[in-house]
DNA sequence: AAAAAAC
């Protein structure tokens, strides 16, 4: 019992220290046939934010041969032939001039609203028409923004002229900038304290749901705060005590921060948000699930300027969601670029069959053990699995093997995420905590080593990869008790242009019965295998290892049919 | 429908 305790509090079983022996003698052994096994991984070094983003907007040739599956660039191709005709069509957001001529994804967006805002195609026409600091264009410059991408061309002239806005954009889009640019816009200047236009306190709130995702959000702040001294606050219990000085806390411009984290700043009152003019809840449909709900609204409720602008971005907003958005804002514009809760056509997916949970570790092996681009993040559903996962694979001999979950300490935490950031994680095993936000430009491979609980997890997940008009490929393991919920995937896939078999979007819609009755079956499932994980006895493991590489066999067998059915069968007209 | 994340 101690040991789960240990376990979910994390780190416990992915021991760094303790398994470094072992990583370094895998390394010394694997040396000689390091580059025939794995790709070079990329790393954000190699593929800078300056020459990559824009490629999506310009239709570049950023473009990788990531596989040969020519019937997923067919189909997307159609898609996005699609997508044109329905923007000429609708006439919103179709642009005049400054339009990159673009041969990829112009996605059609559609703006909703009273008095919507023209779009702009160039950030020099931003500059001119909104008055944008000439500093702040330059640090835009310099970051290597280029061309705004459709939610930057429809967003930010909304933003600036201090509308509240509900941003719908796919993954990988450029969303933070969409709201941080209008943002540095409308605060014009530092607060020196002096200026009444400024006021005394924080003018500008960001929230987001994860540490890392606000850590993310700060740094690139931080590109375009360059050379000016504003005061940003990536928030936390040390940078909240230093708000206790009155001088510090008057002068603050942005403060990007967790909602528990700024519920428990007001409540010591050490904190007033009653200056604060802009409000973004960044992943807005994860802010206002129940458990973050009371907490974001208690926040919301203390910015009390009479004129504070709100803004929602999500890559998902299901509709539950929506409503309680939208009654927080005041005379919204909704934009909506692409198709809603639909992952980019630029990832192509696939669905693999596994039978069962014992079967998944020995497939994931062989896919190690083959040519693959690292890094590859491996989502799954729990803590103590993440950990349990990495150390399997790391006795398993896969290299460079890293863990990340919200049971790790702080420290280990950002550790990993700059191993990351360094290229130095080939394989990342992770929780729902990345699955939201993290944009690793080097990430090209997702799989999902357990199924998602919701189509908006299966979207944001995927989405970790196919960044800024990258291409990326996410798989997804299946086994006869996620049977339930495959076809709700399925046809997301499908959506999103790349192929399922055939055989699964005729399977029948399951009753509101038969998924509750799985439900509990995966729970009790769950509880069992951390129990089984709880006893840390190596040697046990290591069998379990061998026996599971044995029934390996057997497992593979209906794997490689399904993905070969995935290939052969293009049943894409037939969706719902 | 359920786990994760938030301090």
């Amino acid at each position: 019992m101690e040991a789960f305790h240990l376990l979910s509090r994390g780190g416990a079983l992915f021991d760094k220290k303790r398994f470094k022996k072992d990583v370094q003698l895998f390394d010394k052994s694997k040396s000689q046939d390091k580059g025939k096994g794995v790709a070079k991984p990329a790393t954000d070094g190699e593929l800078p934010t300056e020459l990559d983003f824009f490629k999506y907007a310009q239709g570049g040739s950023a473009k990788r041969k990531t596989d040969g599956d020519s019937q997923h660039k067919a189909k997307k191709a159609r898609l996005d032939e699609d997508m044109d005709v329905d923007e000429d069509a609708e006439n919103v957001g179709a642009p005049e001039e400054g339009e990159p001529s673009s041969s990829v994804p112009r996605q059609r967006v559609t703006a909703k609203g009273n008095n919507v805002p023209e779009a702009l195609y160039t950030f020099a026409e931003l500059g001119s028409k909104y008055n944008i600091p000439s500093r702040l264009l330059q640090n835009l410059e310099a970051s290597g923004y280029k061309q705004p991408t459709g939610i930057q061309a429809h967003g930010v002239p909304i933003l600036l002229e201090h509308r509240d806005l509900a941003a719908i954009s796919p993954t990988g889009t450029g969303k933070t900038l969409s709201y941080l640019l209008p943002l540095f816009a409308s605060l014009a200047a530092p607060n020196s304290g002096s200026n009444p236009e400024h006021g005394r306190g924080v003018r500008a709130l960001v929230l987001a749901p994860t540490r890392e995702l606000a850590h993310q959000i700060h740094n690139e702040c931080l590109k375009l705060a360059q050379g000016r001294k504003w005061r940003i606050v990536l928030f936390s219990k040390a940078t909240a005590a230093t708000l206790a000085d009155k001088n510090v806390r008057d002068k603050v411009d942005i403060i990007i921060s967790t909602p528990l984290r700024m519920v428990a700043a007001l409540q010591s009152g050490n904190l007033e948000l009653s200056n604060v003019r802009h409000l973004v809840l960044d992943e807005a449909d994860r802010m206002l699930d129940p458990e973050f709900l009371e907490q974001v609204r208690e926040v919301v409720a203390a910015c009390s300027h009479p004129r504070v602008q709100k803004a929602v971005f999500s890559a998902t907003l299901p509709a539950n969601a929506e409503k309680i958005a939208m009654d927080m804002l005041t005379d919204p514009i909704r934009v909506v670029v692409g198709l809603k809760d639909t992952p980019l056509p630029l990832i192509a997916q696939s669905l693999t069959y596994v039978h069962d949970d014992s079967s998944k570790l020995p497939t994931l092996l062989q896919y190690l053990a083959q040519p693959y681009n690292p890094p590859v993040l491996v989502f799954v559903s729990t803590q103590p699995r993440a950990s349990s996962l990495a150390e399997e694979l790391v006795l398993s001999g896969v290299q460079n093997v890293d863990c990340l979950h919200a049971g790790m300490s702080k420290k280990e935490r950002e550790d990993a995420v700059s191993r990351m950031r360094k290229g130095e994680s080939w394989v990342m095993v992770t929780t729902e905590v990345m699955a939201r936000g993290m944009d690793f430009k080097g990430v090209r491979e997702v799989i999902n080593y357990d199924f998602p609980q919701s189509v908006q997890s299966y979207v944001h997940r995927i989405g970790r990869t196919g960044r800024a008009g990258r291409e990326g490929k996410a798989v997804t393991y299946f086994t006869d008790e996620d049977a339930p919920f495959l076809k709700t995937i399925a046809n997301v896939i499908l959506q999103s242009g790349s192929t399922v078999p055939d055989w699964i979007l005729k399977l029948p819609k399951p009753s509101k019965m038969k998924r509750r009755e799985m439900g509990k079956v995966k729970r009790a499932d769950a509880v069992n295998a951390a129990r089984r994980i709880g006893r840390q006895d190596a040697i046990k493991k290591r069998d379990m290892i061998k026996g599971s590489q044995r029934r390996k066999e057997r497992a593979m067998q209906p794997a490689r049919r399904q993905r070969d059915e995935g290939k052969a069968s293009d049943v894409g007209e037939d969706a719902e």
